[in-house]
DNA sequence: CGTCTAATTGAAGCATCTCAACATGCGTGG
DNA sequence: CCACGCATGTTGAGATGCTTCAATTAGACG
């Protein structure tokens, strides 16, 4: 459904892309590498808005997401929805299942997307045979959990603007180092809706303070796309420092 | 400093503590056991509110919380300040750093504190030699990971006295599971501005907040002790689901 | 073209904040 | 053992960032 020019219309394989995610958290070895590729992994297609994951589900596998966007969101009893994390090609949304059998959190795609799926058996014998690649997703879950700590600072203390701000860098960084971003422009086919209940906002509060990150010139946000006009100021407006992401090398392309 | 009829007044040994810890969180064979018991570890008292692990430290030892009460926290650029975790005996703060070199977050005690620290060397070995202890210990972190998504719904969605009891009843739940509280009692030296600043609210609205939960007879909050006086009725208004706790056994004493 | 979703706008309300006292309790030094 | 001092808790009053409700407009798509 691309046609733009970035790369996200290739759909990569499930191994492929772990190996570039992995890459950008550490090293990773050839012998890791190989028994990477050697993972079993199914494909699957799912429309935008379509669950994929349910509190209380067991899974029996893992995902990757291959291309598209998918959040983890929880309910609140009044039907209100808190998005707890964006999860963008490479990264693993259901990797808590792996070691938690039953989900705490719900896993839907925000737009069209693929995903590949992948046993815990198959997992927990590679981590068996490779210890160290096991560590390597550990990383992975404490750059989240890093991830997680700076949104709740940004949802406890900081204003609207500097939130939504903040929100974007981070986004473009992730993008940027599994190489989907071209320069500070990204594919992002995020609602209204979705930025405001990523961040604890209505709709309409997330609408006007849009428009003053427009108009202070900082972005361009339209058509499912995100470019940051002025990244300096997008920064400072987002009171951002990339350190909490720990990326190990930004790949641009 | 104790000399309440909790027990904190005894400080066990860190690998005990650890062992009661993980033993929460998972099964532990006599092997783990025995491995862990031969960990080296030295031991370091403190005062309330002295900074343990500072945002930008790189420590070469991880910290386990032996008696008293810490938290992470982070600052943004007006001097405000986000809790983002509570840590109770049996915790280390800074996991984390064990795989991200350099920390995103400050830890400092709330209360006089014990620690132990382990050498990274100690339980990067430690790993080696048993690959599924090291499963044990991401299992926690992915269960602190589902604290946060839950503490994320608390701030960005829900009323600061739905926040608060929600709080209550996760610490409750927690100290229960080590082994420290008594029936619904905890020993809990907890400001009300640590409690603003871990639920993105105003000091001034914790203390009115407080008063109403009191006076709806749900707790007792005072002199370093909470008491739930309804627990049904605590943990209904908290909207308190402790599935995402992933608690192994509840172990009152 | 109609239909549906997403974006936008206006206006009124309120949960929570800020500012500013004041009260209470507790440890400490005299 | 009293008096001071500092941290914590409490209260009042006014301000505001954000919400809610309720339309209206703009885009995307068959």
């Amino acid at each position: 459904m691309g046609m733009t020019e970035l790369r996200s219309e290739v759909s990569d394989s499930a191994q492929e892309l772990l190996i570039r995610k992995l890459g950008s958290i550490g090293e990773l070895s050839d012998r890791q590498r190989d028994a990477l590729h050697r993972l079993e992994a199914a494909r699957v297609s799912v429309n935008a808005h379509t669950d994929i994951v349910r509190e209380g589900d067991r899974p029996s596998s893992i995902t990757v997401l291959l291309a598209g966007l998918c959040c983890r969101y929880k309910l609140v009893t009044d039907g209100r929805r808190q998005i707890t994390s964006f999860h963008i090609p490479g990264d693993v949304p259901d990797l808590p299942s792996l070691f938690l059998s039953v989900a705490d959190y719900n896993v839907c795609s925000l737009a069209p997307s693929q995903l590949a799926a992948i046993p815990h058996t198959a997992m927990l014998a590679l981590f068996h045979e490779q210890p160290d690649l096991a560590h390597l997703f550990w990383r992975g879950t404490l750059i989240e959990a890093a991830i997680f700590r700076e949104w709740m600072v940004g949802i406890g203390r900081r204003s609207a603007f500097t939130r939504i701000a903040h929100l974007f860098c981070e986004l473009i960084v992730r993008m940027q180092a599994v190489g989907l971003a071209s320069g500070y422009t990204i594919e992002l086919p995020l609602t209204q809706t979705d930025i405001a209940d990523a961040l604890g906002l209505s709709t309409v509060h997330v609408n006007r303070t849009l428009q003053e990150i427009r108009a202070a010139a900082l972005i361009e946000l339209g058509r499912g796309k995100l470019v940051a006009r002025d990244w300096e100021g997008l920064c400072d407006a987002g009171e951002f420092d990339q350190t909490y992401l720990h990326s190990q090398r930004i790949s641009c392309r």
